[in-house]
DNA sequence: TTGTAAGCGTTATCAA
DNA sequence: TTGATAACGCTTACAA
């Protein structure tokens, strides 16, 4: 009996059952009005009362553990830095467009992190994942593959995993911005590297090299300066670049919070972009366009990885049984603006 | 039948009621278990078992239609800028600690998206909601409180609800800035305010007069270029405040934001910070910290934000039921950097 | 189109 | 501690 019924920890609200009877009429009549289904004119009327009436709200918890379906999507990210946050905008806004709203989980690099939001989103049954992929977790995500959420990666991918893919030309972009440099002058070109256990660093820092060999310049081990994403990595890797016996004429930076960190040291060490030293970095991101001169940039077309994940998704969600896994590659675009010098 | 159900979208996993079959107890028994009760040893390894053979996973959706309790918060915001990122950084990350996740929604300041979110979260029965303040939804958000919805508000407040608000000391803050440029010789300071039915609008606005008027400035209606929490608002107004008559010596911008949009116009009209004029602004950002000098500005203690509300949030979820409202309001830090200049 | 009733996967009561 | 079983609020055959 409600009434006497400890176990609730708020009030409860009024059900399915209660509208069937004020409305005088069924469950089942008041689920297919709730649903979209065509219902008898006079019911309709009657049924909208009732809701209107006890403030009815259709918990949408009872209906998913009949229908599997709870419209959640989950969103794996590392960090809310300004990239994963453009991501989480421009994915909200068309995952909305679908009736569905993403679950957010922020691991910061902790694999403990990881496995505890893997376990989270299988106990809540998202209906799929979107994910940056991160290494270390295959088992794990494998698992919920297996349990048939559908996985898609951005800007990271995890090879191996029946999952989709959504990526864009990392080793393409870093080739084209890189000869770019090149074709200024700069032959001692320094790369701040992210970290080599993900996908888009070590795709971007291939672009780097091939980009560098394509046109007879060796590679210099020393050039190569590992970051770690953030702009401490930045910060800490320029210094050891411009610490060499003879530092690079141009740095590219294969994100930009390590741009961020290089800018940060070449300033508080007097060195003056692009006048003395060249810098070119992967992400369009606000500062870069204010910035002094303006930092050249591989944008990333953040509105359409977006676009691409919630047609997958949608087509997942509702196709039969989805087949091969998809796995799309988008094209960036270079922006230059006045951190790149011509020298010689 | 399992087997011949043809409703399931997708296959179904083990059930609680497969590990009981499987390791020869009640239900009941397993759900105890599940729950960290106290269970005979015997019991607790072949439960262990029969879990890892199964590869059972718990349905906290079904769960939570016996327990109210989703263990899922809502998060509504207007934007991810740079502010609201770093709220749900950090409140992803102290959420995440008693062992909940964010359901986020971006309203992007679409009174229907509004709406529409407060319908996804009420339906989805999050056990509580977190949202930046807006008003013209009064009527909404009084309806989830009706529904024993714990709601709590920061950054804009939403008077009149019984809410529970996480603020920053807007006013006084905005006085401490204002009064520093007063400090520094400037008598015609110009703010860009952001949109008056915010109350942190109002407020910031609020402490410039009061700063001006502690020290004998007559307040130049004028001098107040509306703008709209944005970087083009910002923009414009910069652009109307310079092309007066007689020009302010300095600008307080409310976010940053607009900061930005100022800046980004002082730069293509060749007026140098802080040379040809000051600029400070409310909120404490990277490029703040990188641009030129340094931007003079107010920082918002976001992780004692995120801590805050999440101490609520708990508070509100275990306590018998809670009594009065609380109204917590934070102190900020002005942060001084090269973007200010004494001037005469 | 409607009513009836059997699930869905949990939790919680109660007697043992 | 455990087992059996009645909720929880909804969807969906199935029969009318």
């Amino acid at each position: 009996m409600r009434q006497t019924d400890q176990t609730a920890g708020r009030r409860r609200g009024a059900t399915i059952i209660d509208v069937a009877r004020v409305a005088n009429v069924a469950v089942g009549t008041v689920s297919r009005y709730i649903n979209g289904q065509t219902i008898r004119r006079s019911n309709r009327e009657q049924i909208e009362r009732a809701i209107q009436d006890l403030g009815y709200r259709r918990n949408a918890a009872a209906a998913s553990i009949r229908t599997d379906l709870t419209h959640m999507i989950g969103f794996l990210v590392p960090t809310f830095d300004e990239f994963h946050a453009r991501m989480l905008e421009h994915l909200a806004h068309s995952v909305r467009q679908t009736g569905r709203a993403l679950l957010t989980y922020c691991h910061g690099g902790d694999p403990r992190v990881v496995a505890e939001a893997l376990d989270f989103f299988a106990a809540q049954r998202v209906d799929a994942l979107v994910m940056d992929g991160t290494a270390e977790v295959y088992d794990r995500v494998d698992d919920l593959i297996k349990h048939d959420i559908p996985i898609i990666f951005y800007n990271n991918d995890v090879r191996g995993l029946a999952a989709d893919r959504v990526m864009v030309e990392n080793q393409r972009a870093s080739h084209r911005i890189v000869s770019h440099l090149i074709d200024l002058g700069h032959s001692r070109i320094g790369i701040l590297t992210g970290d080599p256990r993900n996908s888009s660093g070590i795709e971007r820092l291939a672009g780097y090299e091939q980009a560098l060999s394509d046109r007879g310049i060796t590679i210099d081990p020393a050039l190569a300066a590992r970051g770690n994403w953030r702009m401490d990595g930045g910060y800490e890797a320029t210094k050891r670049l411009m610490s060499l016996q003879t530092p690079p004429t141009a740095i590219f930076s294969a994100n930009y919070g390590m741009a961020v960190g290089a800018l940060s040291w070449l300033k508080e060490n007097g060195r003056h972009v692009p006048e003395d030293i060249s810098l070119a970095s992967f992400d369009d991101v606000a500062i870069f366009r204010l910035y002094e001169a303006g930092i050249t940039a591989v944008a990333q077309p953040v509105a359409s990885i977006a676009e691409t994940i919630t047609d997958i998704l949608v087509e997942r969600l509702t196709e039969p049984s989805g087949d091969a896994t998809r796995n799309v590659i988008l094209e960036c675009d270079i922006i230059l603006r006045g951190s790149t010098r011509r020298i010689n």
